[in-house]
RNA sequence: CGGGGCGUAGCGCAGCCUGGUAGCGCGACGGUUUUGGGUACCGUAGGCCGGAGGUUCGAAUCCUCUCGCCCCGACCA
């Protein structure tokens, strides 16, 4: 893309409104624009990163064998009053009624929904299991909204509803989800530390939340630093190996690792005391098991192999992905501006032509934006008439984590700088050269992607 | 929802107390200049002062109501 061909309104001031530094950097970088307490409108830059992250959650839940679907915003309150939320749910879910005055809802979760779907179809054990998720946006009227997209009333979140036709069968799709969750926010440059959560009114013991350390974090979260040294990397697994997927969740969950909400003083003494930490933390996502509370309540039973009608076991499975632009600002930024990890960034390295109309650097810049575009990485080419500084300032705003600078004294010599936004090292290479470099560096990024 | 605060140009603000019909910085646009970290100078455009009602000869300014937004708290992905 050609800076001056884009759609970038960046701002110099801080707006006042925006507390938090990503909420900050967001309406800075151009990327939303509040319309309304808590709902935003996406700009293109912004977009592009909320694209990123969507098309990496869907990847590791297709990867794990989760099927994609779509389902309405707009939900009909009679599902809900076969649960029971309608009436539980409280002022936080917007209900609206249609022309015919029939009670309408824009859906908070989809539970009811999703089991509606299953209960049509499926009645026998041997479609089981089934995974089917979709992200879709959701609307819960917070009383207060804040944080920009970390608290939204309006938000996007991938939620996924596991059916299995026993709790040992539910669990294991409990433990494939964590599987995946660790990946997506891996792929996503984060470190997300899954966190024994509170069941809340639903109940139920087996429930994680995916925590980012942040210290704009929203909970205080105690943990046992030698946690924080787990990594998932890039090992190879296997979802349907149940022995496997409990290997795992022990790995990642057997340190005390909990929020204020479950915290436990006497546990949290067992922790050597150099390894304990206090901190704050950023909710990404959550897992849980709920067992048979919906499929009992809605008739979603299948009949097993000895001709037993029985209800199925779920859970559900969230990941906050408007939220995850927020939380990984808030991991990843410093007092210039975003640092987008090579992941979810909206471009993979921008140019700066230091010298905007000079026959020699337009030609360099338009031949590099070219070479990359055709090398399968997407350049952000500012090409705008415009002093270094201004350029300069806009690209480390934006966050992207690289940038070619291109002027009239390196190109003398065939050399242009590649600079690192994380660390601000350069170095003085030649343009195919700093192609190469980057195909390198981004090589990794391609390779997590799953077709 | 309890407590506090703010709505004046695209953004950040002053003016309000002590009514006389709107200003500054940044940005935008046009020029000159400049060219390796938001350059300098000149010029231009842009606001029914959130909305309604009232007081007054006259309201951004005073009064009433209303809408919106932000902050702290309780609540939440």
């Amino acid at each position: 893309m050609r800076l001056s061909r884009y759609f970038l309104p960046v701002l110099k001031e801080d707006p006042k409104e925006a507390q938090i530094v990503s909420h900050r950097l967001m309406l800075r970088a151009g990327m939303i624009k509040q319309q309304s307490a808590g709902i935003y409108s996406w700009l293109p830059l912004g977009y592009k990163v909320l694209n990123r992250i969507q098309q990496i959650v869907h990847e590791e839940q297709q990867r794990a064998g989760h099927i994609p679907l779509l389902m309405p915003t707009l939900q009909s309150a009679d599902l809900w009053r076969e649960s029971g939320r309608y009436d539980a749910y409280g002022d936080e879910m917007l209900r609206l009624q249609d022309r015919h005055k029939r009670d309408m809802l824009y859906g908070p979760t989809n539970e009811e929904m999703v089991t509606d779907i299953f209960r049509s179809y499926v009645s026998s054990y041997k479609s089981l299991p089934l995974t089917l998720y979709h992200i879709q946006w959701k609307f819960r009227d917070e009383m207060r909204p804040r944080f920009g997209v970390m608290r939204g009333r309006e938000f996007l979140m991938k939620d996924g509803y596991n059916f299995d036709l026993t709790k040992e069968d539910a669990l294991h799709a409990y433990n494939r989800h964590l599987v995946s969750y660790l990946r997506t926010y891996e792929r996503m440059g984060l470190q997300a530390i899954p966190m024994r959560a509170d069941g809340g009114p639903i109940g139920g013991d087996y429930t994680h939340e995916f925590l980012v350390l942040a210290d704009t974090g929203e909970s205080e979260v105690f943990y046992d630093s030698q946690i924080t040294d787990l990594k998932f990397g890039d090992r190879q697994i296997d979802y349907d190996d149940v022995a496997q997927g409990q290997a795992i969740l022990e790995e990642f969950t057997s340190r005390y690792a909990r929020t204020d909400e479950t915290h436990d003083e006497a546990l949290f003494a067992q922790v050597p005391e150099e390894r304990r930490r206090t901190a704050r933390g950023i909710e990404v996502g959550q897992i849980f098991y709920f067992g048979t509370k919906y499929s009992e309540a809605m008739g979603a039973t299948v009949v097993t192999e000895t001709g037993e009608r029985v209800p199925v076991h779920m859970g559900s499975h969230g990941i906050g992905v408007s939220r995850l632009l927020g939380a990984i600002i808030e991991a990843s930024h410093d007092d210039k501006g975003i640092i987008w990890p090579e992941g979810v960034t909206p471009f993979h390295v921008g140019i700066v032509n230091l010298k905007q109309g000079d026959g020699s650097t337009d030609s360099a810049c338009e031949a590099l934006y070219r070479e990359l575009k055709a090398a399968g990485l997407d350049p952000l080419y500012d090409d705008r008439d415009e002093r270094a500084g201004a350029k300069f300032a806009t690209m480390d705003l934006i966050g992207l984590p690289w940038r070619i600078t291109v002027g009239p004294r390196g190109l003398a010599e065939n050399k242009v700088e590649l600079t690192s936004r994380r660390t601000g090292e350069s170095e003085a290479i030649s343009p195919q050269e700093a192609i190469e470099r980057l195909k390198t560096i981004y090589q990794p990024v391609f390779a997590a992607a799953y077709h």
